[in-house]
DNA sequence: TTAGTATATAATGATGCACTTATATAAGTA
DNA sequence: TACTTATATAAGTGCATCATTATATACTAA
């Protein structure tokens, strides 16, 4: 056994129902990288404006994700102090990188910077 | 980065959403472990027969484990064989292990073993 | 203030999922 | 053979989930 801390089987059957989705799993992949705004996610996935807030509401609701207002943008960002954060991290590491998305999204200029 | 061959999404979140199932993940944890039989699942989990063939027919749908008739039995045990053999197995090392209902089989005398 | 852009929420509909009960199949035993 | 035990499949039901459209809210800029 190579864990020490165990986590909740509940809290980690939700978290896998969360990540059960294609476009959540994606999204959570992106995030590990870099932070999104949910014009951008709206963008990228072939999706309502709705659908896509919903989706993250989820992932919020459940503490994967931390939302802040930037100017007239909310920016979602990969919550790394969530119990299962590391759990999750190790899982998104087998997943191929989604660069194509965000070269997408800068080649049609709707990458969103805000410093 | 740590992990060099990379998973197909699509086939991670179906995994994922199998395993959003708290009875499902549960019987993973277990097989881990060691094989289970049918009826073994049946009494550890308060919940119809069929029910326990249904979500070990998913599991068994998607290659997550291996089932081999015994006398009587049938017996499911974890294939490690999978494409994502690895990864489930990492995250299942991060749940409690399920010593109580393997305790609870023995004390009720219907550990089934067939040598 | 008004208009425009970004996001969230509400209501709804279609589909999927996890159970149930009833029944079928398969193996073991008398 | 008939009976029992173990498991699978089928059909039905209620509830969850994921999308949609319509609308509300929040912020920015003129």
């Amino acid at each position: 056994m190579n864990v020490n801390t165990k986590l909740d089987l509940q809290e980690v059957s939700q978290i896998m129902k969360l990540l059960g989705d294609k476009t959540r799993l994606t999204m959570m992949k992106m995030l590990q990288s870099q932070d999104f705004c949910v014009c951008e996610f709206v963008e990228l996935f072939n999706m309502s404006q709705p659908a896509i807030s919903q989706h993250l509401r989820k992932l919020k609701d459940i503490g994967l994700v931390k939302e802040s207002r930037k100017r007239q943008w909310v920016f979602y960002s990969f919550n790394r102090d969530h119990d299962c954060a590391f759990l999750v991290e190790d899982l998104l590491k087998h997943l191929p990188d989604q660069k194509e998305r965000l070269a997408q999204l800068e080649a049609q200029g709707l990458r969103i910077s805000c410093d």
